[in-house]
DNA sequence: GTTGGGTTTGACCGAACGGTTAACATATGC
DNA sequence: GCATATGTTAACCGTTCGGTCAAACCCAAC
């Protein structure tokens, strides 16, 4: 009973309200550049109500983030859990990438903030890409040295950079493309190029 | 005579000062996080001057990076100047990109804040990669297709990510890698991957 | 029907924000 | 040596910020 009430509090309709509101409003403009009366205003709540369910603004966010990493990190496992050739389990990995940042939008753009103007999760976002790189060097295996310009951290820079930028790059990219990058096909077209991207440096890594 | 004063308050010591200062700051922690008290102090100067030589805070930042684009738009005109094979021409290009931006590091900084927050500079961003991209895609030539995944702004998108996301998300990375990737030793890593990732997708290119 | 705990609110706080102003300093031209 | 334009300052302005608080509200349990 005790433990059901303390439960209520992180899952109550309010504490979501809240949370989706923060993630939409940092995601398009920043953490900085909202208030926590923004937020609130938003979510059609007190901004007292706001303190009330989360210690301060930095807690608030942190929590938007938390919410990301356990998707994050289950969207990778699963990319990653039937084995195979190299070639298809770098796919597989670039396929679940694509996926989960093209369904979770605002993510990579909280990740390029924070990342940007040092922010305090960026310790946080350290120890995440630290995890997505050892996917990378477990995907990669034996096939690449353990250290210069072929090891599989720069791969792995060089792959992540490749999704990420699509994404958080396509605004400003829209007016020059034709066609909007963020649409199914822009989509498609990026998956499609890193396929190809993804073969032809492994046929280039085999003839090594 | 006229004319020399109007110039005298753009090129004053001052104003040079302050313009240093809130580089400094603002590639440090982003543009809102900084205050024009922070750029004053930091630029030993009473907070009033700051307005006497710019409009506001938002003029502030334009100019700052108004002293980037300049240098920019030269250093790639000068790594495309000279002509030779595709994979000479792919190899200037990359060099020139990372020694721009190994020599000015906030420079990348500035356009993520801008690109992950939807700053007001994100047309201007717009159009710089814009004209990035028309050096990517001249330097193809018509080794690759106009659409789909093989054309050129998905290749240019590809190197450009390469290289900008290796220095902002540098030190996110440092303590996963073992080395700092903003080293020299760590640079010239980079680089040498990069000119090796050319290499491999030209021949890939090529093949079909 | 009243008590009591979780929830919600409006009113308030000091601090910091971007920006202004009027006075003061300094150099320049005559 | 005086007038004039430029450079610099401290003090101040209204506004917004993150955060607090006591009172009000709601509703289930007795």
């Amino acid at each position: 009973m005790a433990r059901r009430r303390a439960k209520k509090r992180d899952e109550s309709v309010r504490a979501n309200q809240i949370l989706t509101a923060a993630d939409a409003l940092f995601g398009e403009q920043g953490y900085d550049a909202i208030s926590v009366r923004d937020v609130a205003e938003a979510a059609g709540v007190n901004k007292a109500l706001v303190f009330y369910y989360f210690d301060n603004k930095e807690a608030l966010f942190e929590r938007v983030m938390a919410r990301y990493y356990a998707a994050h990190e289950q969207a990778l496992r699963d990319a990653l859990a039937e084995d195979g050739t190299v070639a298809e389990r770098l796919h597989r990995l670039m396929d679940g990438y694509v996926d989960f940042i093209a369904t979770h939008q605002n993510f990579p753009r909280f990740v390029q903030q924070q990342v940007a103007s040092r922010g305090p999760a960026l310790t946080l976002i350290g120890e995440n890409l630290a995890g997505l790189q050892r996917f990378i060097e477990q995907a990669l295996g034996d096939l690449v040295p353990a250290t210069g310009p072929l090891a599989a951290r720069q791969f792995f820079l060089t792959f992540s950079a490749s999704v990420i930028n699509h994404f958080t790059y396509a605004e400003a990219l829209a007016p020059a493309w034709g066609t909007d990058p963020l649409s199914a096909e822009g989509i498609a077209e990026r998956r499609a190029h890193l396929h190809w991207l993804v073969d032809a440096l492994l046929a280039a890594l085999e003839k090594a």
